[in-house]
DNA sequence: CTCTATGCAAACGCTTTGCAAGGGT
DNA sequence: ACCCTTGCAAAGCGTTTGCATAGAG
């Protein structure tokens, strides 16, 4: 089933959503958000100025980098690191894995209760675990 | 108990290590290889250099990042990513994981035996598993 | 009215590349 | 002798920044 809103709505949610997370709701920000946040998917700034584009909004690359950034670090969108080339923005912020392909880097979600851990090391005194990050390469297989 | 060469030995063997590696044996690639693959560790191409002119070797920062992407695509060392911002090279090219600090980047190897996987996704139809990546993020703990 | 966000272009940091000179086999 | 490697400087690419203008509360 599909859900339908009028994109006034939608706006104001997303808005209350940038809000709840310390972000000013402007409409460059809302924009971007409604099609960033619109469904799971990983995209970098290019593809994302791409969609913007795709719908006819306009927004400098500057701010897509600015937004990207300031939504990573309140807790919108969670940035990978997967090639060294560019920065990937995954809109799940929710605890997972990736799988990668190895010729395109096309990412896909794992979820958390496809792999399981039997054992893992302690960290080094004075350190604590901030996060696992578990990156399935893939490639073709040959038959 | 610690093996002492003499530098003319060293190079003889690094360069016959090279050329197992379909690598040709050049002045710069031995020197490099020599401070590089001397032990386990994580390098940028920056440190290289920076490692190579401790040692008073004079080396071309072009020729460390061909030399260090080629040692890469021969197996000589593993090619990481761990932040967008550079590449990390691993002289360590058995299978590992690592651990990485918050703060400053520095990675350390989780050796294979440490790490168990109880269950593991299957790979995609048409697609096989290249490789594991897995990275223990670390912070400094509150008490 | 004040403070923050936006757009543009220039600056940046890391990495690659074009080309002439030098080295390996 | 030929092909590959090296060094230098310039170019390339993704990302950030300075600054003037526009927008939000």
């Amino acid at each position: 089933m599909q859900i339908v809103r009028t994109s006034a709505d939608t706006d104001a949610v997303i808005a209350r959503r940038l809000s709840l997370h310390g972000v000013q709701a402007t409409r460059q920000r809302v924009r971007i958000a409604s099609v960033l946040l619109d469904r799971d998917q990983h995209v970098n700034a290019e593809q994302l100025l791409d969609l913007l584009r795709d719908r006819g909004i306009r927004v400098s690359k500057a701010t897509v980098y600015n937004t990207l950034n300031l939504f990573a670090e309140r807790g919108l969108v969670r940035q990978l690191t997967v090639d060294g080339q560019r920065t990937w923005f995954d809109s799940n912020v929710e605890p997972h894995y990736h799988f990668q392909q190895a010729d395109s880097g096309v990412l896909t979600d794992i979820p958390i209760p496809d792999v399981a851990f039997e054992r893992l090391p302690p960290p080094p005194p004075g350190m604590e675990v901030a996060g696992i990050d578990l990156v399935i390469r893939l490639r073709p297989s040959k038959r």
